[in-house]
DNA sequence: CTGTATCCGACTAGATACTG
DNA sequence: CAGTATCTAGTCGGATACAG
């Protein structure tokens, strides 16, 4: 859903989002149009910030800016390779902003740009609804366990 | 961000949640532990509902009820295998019911129960700011990949 | 401190073939 | 039609080492 090695090398392919099976018409009937152009915006959100880590560091940031170190910190669990990648990308598509201060030793700050906390609104949605709904879907997954011997 | 195979066949496994290298306390500043169990639950929804599929299942079965091949049909690129899966976790969430009609040949429904439709809700919320801001985010990475000379 | 490169195990998901 | 099992290439992401 991410980004591979070779791709964050080359900060993503150009083409990745071309789908090379999709003939660009539609035989099924009604809501394909829509549904077609439609879920390709979602996945393309979903392959954006949907990883592992993008969400949280710009839950971060949100809050004001952090330095690389700060931020390794403060999300536990997430790697030193895996927070550049994300911040890279995170940058390359203007979520966040990258201010390097030529000192040494050096001295960066990531801040989440207006688009970047444009997007947290619509995230808290998700959030709210993950935290009203987490037990439902716990016990549902429950239950559904047990009935299944 | 989804299910292994081993996972499929066994629904699952019951200690995913628990992160073994985690702690339990933390020793960074402030907004720690909230964020910790809020990121657990940012997390924790997106391996549920942000793999590539689950969300374009909802958003079809958000309509009406449909059949397996009707689905299959529906949503572009999706995989025999893949819908299956989706469609078996997604039934095991709480988020989707499974109707079966003992003919022959056999016929069953898939619907979004309520859960399932009330998911939808800050989806779309998501899927509007998408909408809204891919033009951005696409020049953004344009620009930024053309900096990089 | 910040960033890059390499290695490598683990997981994802498509293709395919087979059952009732 | 609906579902399961197996094989496999491609991808993700952690550990590590190293450079400015």
């Amino acid at each position: 859903m991410t980004i591979t090695d070779a791709a964050a090398r080359r900060l993503d392919d150009p083409a990745e989002l071309a789908d090379p099976a999709d003939p660009g018409v539609c035989d099924a009937p009604p809501v394909c149009d829509a549904e077609t152009s439609e879920a390709r915006i979602v996945r393309d959100l979903l392959s954006r910030v949907g990883d592992k880590w993008s969400l949280l560091v710009i839950r971060m940031l949100h809050e004001h800016a952090m330095r690389f170190t700060e931020l390794q910190r403060s999300i536990d669990g997430i790697s030193h390779r895996m927070l550049t990648q994300t911040l890279r990308n995170l940058e390359r598509d203007g979520l966040v902003s990258r201010t390097s201060y030529p000192e040494i030793p050096p001295r960066v700050e990531y801040a989440a740009t207006d688009l970047g906390r444009s997007l947290a609104l619509p995230v808290l949605g998700l959030v709210e609804w993950a935290s009203a709904n987490h037990a439902s879907i716990t016990n549902a997954r429950d239950a559904f366990d047990a009935a299944r011997d």
